[in-house]
RNA sequence: ACAU
DNA sequence: GCATGT
């Protein structure tokens, strides 16, 4: 039989020392950034208990410890990506028909002020989104802020900036020449600077749709 | 299927 | 229902 452990819920509905998982699980459980560890007896458990979870942290990891056995937090706490970054700008695009008239534009995520907007004759969905997202680096690059991060909602334009390519299947003719220049500098931007704003997916299921939409669908 |  | 993309 393995012995009976000791639960420490430093932060949770109730905090103390539990003999119990079940009981120390209702602490934590509904509990956002929960902060919990398991101990093998009475004594260690009321001393983490008494040290606070900051000052235990500190000691756990500071030791050679397995990861497995330093102090937890709640999982549903942890999600840096399930929250929305506030200071960041938003980007999208939009056509009326698709290939068609395109247009994309830049906006503050938060209260949605506009940045940045172009607009073009004839262009696909996807490209306005790629488009969109090296005019936001461009554009935070010249403001010198290399760190603000950018929501796009286009998992295709984010591959594409990735591999510093975009790869539409958009026919190159004389009704799409300008636009095909306006890519190849946008890819001559990529391959001569590198990409330091963080470009994290908005989570349109989650969060609603971004708020550089166009609110024409 | 997933994201537009 | 159509199209752009991985
Ligand atoms: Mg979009
Ligand atoms: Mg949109």
């Amino acid at each position: 039989m393995a012995k009976k452990k000791y639960y420490v819920v430093w932060m949770g509905h109730v905090p103390g020392v539990y003999t119990a998982w079940p009981t120390a699980k209702q602490q934590i459980d509904g509990y956002k950034g929960a902060k919990y560890k398991s101990f093998p007896d009475r004594a260690q458990a009321e001393a983490a208990f008494r040290r606070g979870f900051g000052s235990y942290l500190k000691q756990s990891l500071g030791t050679k410890a397995s990861k497995s056995s330093h102090p937890r937090t709640r999982p549903s706490a942890v999600p840096s990506s399930e929250t929305i970054i506030g200071k960041s700008i938003s980007v999208d695009a939009a056509c009326s028909g698709n290939p068609g008239k395109m247009e994309y534009q830049g906006v503050t995520t938060v209260g949605k002020r506009q940045i940045f907007h172009q607009a073009f004759p004839l262009g696909t969905n996807n490209i306005g989104e790629f488009l969109a997202l090296v005019h936001a680096l461009a554009f935070l690059q010249k403001q010198e802020q290399p760190d603000l991060p950018i929501y796009t909602d286009s998992k295709i334009a984010m591959g594409w900036i990735k591999k510093g390519k975009c790869k539409t299947t958009l026919v190159r003719n004389a009704k799409t020449e300008l636009l095909y220049q306006t890519i190849e500098k946008a890819e001559a931007w990529l391959k001569e600077n590198t990409v330091t704003n963080p470009i994290l997916k908005w989570k349109t299921k989650v969060w609603g749709e971004i708020p550089a939409d166009f609110g024409r669908k």
